[in-house]
DNA sequence: TTGATATGATCTATATATCGATCATTATGG
DNA sequence: CCATAATGATCGATATATAGATCATATCAA
């Protein structure tokens, strides 16, 4: 992931300390992140990945919302709660 | 992205505390990641994905694969810094 | 209905990411 | 070739996310 924001990056002109300051971050952290450090903020990634055009569900970009939207229905059907099965199923015998 | 996480793991029937378990990160942490909270750990919210069988870029999920390799080999022939032109475009006249 | 359990929300202490600066190295444009 | 700009790496100070506990509420199973 970190990989294809630099080559967006790269392929687009843009300087490092360029990209950081329209994402509104470090030179660093952007460093952190072309190297693909997990622990960054999420936030950051997909902002640095819109700004070099990186289509995130590229082939499929119009499923996201089709699948938002089937996310949301299911979820309005599923169990609010998750339950567990209570443990005494009749060992007796 | 969250409330996709969110509907996987209810499908899969697995208690908020389950998850969280499994993904060795707090009840609290998975709530807020449920809930969208950009500032999160991108590792985690990848490694819950995975965990409740979420397919990241699905339908291309093999053109990941494909995408890095071009991006690897892009990246060999680009130039390795990013040069910005000299102002002085012979201003003179 | 009711009793038990999952979820939502909030707090504090602690761990850690982030910034900003700095230095060294590399690579490009002239 | 050379000067300059971009990148890589590191450090201390600071801001902030995270874990863990706790309380309240909602929701399911029996």
């Amino acid at each position: 992931m970190g990989q294809m924001i630099r080559l967006g990056r790269t392929e687009r002109k843009f300087t490092a300390q360029d990209l950081a300051d329209r994402a509104g971050i470090s030179r660093g952290m952007l460093q952190r992140i072309e190297k693909g450090d997990p622990k960054c903020e999420i936030g950051v990634v997909f902002e640095l990945a819109a700004l070099v055009g990186m289509k995130l569900f590229d082939a499929e970009a119009s499923s996201l919302a089709r699948h938002l939207k089937q996310a949301e229905d299911k979820l309005a059907l599923l169990p609010k709660s998750v339950r567990k099965p209570t443990k005494a199923v009749d060992d007796e015998f």
